[in-house]
RNA sequence: GGAGGGGUGGCUGAGUGGUUGAAAGCGGCGGUCUCGAAAACCGUUAUGGGGCGCGAGUUCCAUCGGGGGUUCGAAUCCCCCCUCCUCCGCCA
């Protein structure tokens, strides 16, 4: 969510904002109509309470006062019968208030956050800022396999949409064992930087997902429910680690709190019918490790560059050639005011794929969680929050058997995983 | 699933219908003292929103887990929900 200042202070950020993503511009028009009109019904009813407990008090000092009185025991009853009148008055505007301020509220989370200036123009994936290149595009003197054929049986699609349909599967053996050392070696990485190891829950209430700006919205279609119980299954940790602090006042000199989530991930992938059905790559659940960062807002875009950092040195430890691209205005989410992602390249594919997405947030996740801190000086302020992706058991899965792929269908394992239990190579398993 | 007890300011914790936005303590901030620090002492210290003001500010409203209700008036009484704790049952 936007400060609600910011619409009638300066709504012509909020309109290139909404320019800039290709979002329809009466979104801003839609706040601002209803803050007139709530702020309007807020100062009559504002001016009536008091009269009301002006009135109030007045009836407690007059019956205290009435104990032999009868003068003031009639002041009473006139006064009580004012209240009365007052009430009515008061009923029927509160009611109005009370519906202005629930459709300026829906307006408010409507809008999605504004865009960084180093944000590049256009709406698609394709209109990305390419910024850094790591490595060349790694080349084969053999038939290139996908990682489907690498993987041989230990990724099971068939019977995994056998058992809970299309878009899921198995990882098994060596594969799972792969996962197992990647996880670990991502998470002792990161505990090395300073974060927090996190086991979150993957069932949140709706708040949580509203907080997060994934809701309401598009990902009303994105999210499975569980209605019995009206719970949601998590996309990300993103969602249960940026609840954590919902509501809470964070002391300035814990700031930056970064944690790391290792969770199961699940996701409806509604809209993206026929789009990557083959193997892993976009499947409805999935493991990953997550960086978030509760953050000073004077630091989030140095933090934001630095999760980055972490990023890279991750893919890179792991062999893989990538490139870094700042997502153009209309491809970030709501919440994103900037992100990055890594794109990998896949040789099963023979071309970059988004491996990694890390976003800073700025205060728009904080403000509708309720998540602040105090400043040295003045009155609590939102934080910033932003995440990042450190490793998936999708797509760098993907990303490993198909970069370090041998002619003979084997895996060379990276250094850095052999450490976590890994022989030099896996396989072949396409035998 | 059953029974009982709780949720109050940054924190701990008083408060059971009328200047209680809320005692006290802790913490924070400012000051006195000190070469400096600690201790002690003094002062100060909730959040959100509306109006007015260029501004320091000022004024009004709301808020004692959330939502409804009773009442002229609710932290305080009633109902629903959320949540924490204890015990019983069941179970990974």
């Amino acid at each position: 969510m936007l400060d609600p200042r910011l619409i009638r202070s300066e709504p012509e950020l909020v309109r290139e904002a909404l320019r800039r993503r290709g979002e329809p511009e009466d979104k801003l028009d839609a706040a601002v109509a209803t803050d007139v009109e709530r702020r309007s019904l807020q100062s009559r009813v504002d001016d009536l309470r008091a009269e009301r407990n002006a009135a109030s008090e007045a009836i407690g000092v007059a019956m205290r006062g009435a104990k032999g009185d009868p003068a003031a025991a009639a002041k009473a009853e006139e006064l009580r019968t004012r209240v009365k009148e007052l009430k009515e008055e008061l009923d029927r505007l509160e009611e109005l208030l009370t519906a202005a301020n629930a459709a300026f509220d829906a307006a408010m989370l409507d809008l999605p956050n504004l865009v960084d200036a180093s944000v590049p123009d256009g709406l698609t994936e394709d209109d990305a800022e390419t910024l850094t290149v790591h490595g060349s595009v790694p080349t084969f003197p053999f038939a290139v396999r996908d990682h489907l054929e690498l993987a041989g049986r230990l990724i099971d699609m068939e019977r995994g949409s056998r058992t809970s349909g299309t878009r899921f599967g198995y990882l098994m053996g060596e594969v799972a064992l792969l996962w197992m050392a990647l996880s670990r070696y991502t998470v002792d990485t990161l505990v090395g930087h300073g974060f927090l190891p996190v086991n979150p829950p993957v069932l949140v209430r709706r708040e949580a997902l509203l907080g997060t700006g994934f809701l309401p919205g598009d990902g009303e279609q994105q999210i499975y429910k569980v209605p019995a119980d009206e719970l949601y299954l998590v996309g990300t940790s993103e969602v249960a680690l940026a609840a954590l602090h919902m509501g809470e006042l964070l002391n300035e000199a814990d700031l930056p709190l970064r944690y790391c989530g290792i969770s199961s991930c699940f996701r409806r992938e509604a809209g993206s019918g026929g789009r990557d059905t083959r193997g892993i790559f976009r499947t409805h659940q999935f493991e990953k490790v997550e960086m978030f960062s509760f953050c000073n807002p004077e630091r989030s875009w140095e933090e934001h560059d630095w999760l980055l950092s972490i990023e890279e040195e991750i893919t890179r430890s792991l062999g893989l050639h990538y490139r870094v691209v700042n997502v153009a205005a209309g491809d970030l989410g709501a919440p994103a005011a900037k992100k990055y992602d890594i794109e990998v390249w896949l040789p099963g594919q023979a071309r970059y794929r988004e491996l990694t997405s890390c976003s800073n947030t700025t205060e728009y996740q904080a403000r509708r969680l309720g998540c602040r801190y105090r400043p040295a000086s003045g009155s609590p302020r939102p934080v910033h929050t932003l995440n990042g992706t450190a490793a998936t058991s999708s797509r760098t899965i993907i990303a490993l058997l198909e970069t370090h792929q041998q002619e003979d269908g084997s895996i060379a394992v990276p250094a850095v995983l052999q450490r976590y239990g890994l022989g030099a190579t896996l396989g072949p398993f396409t035998a």
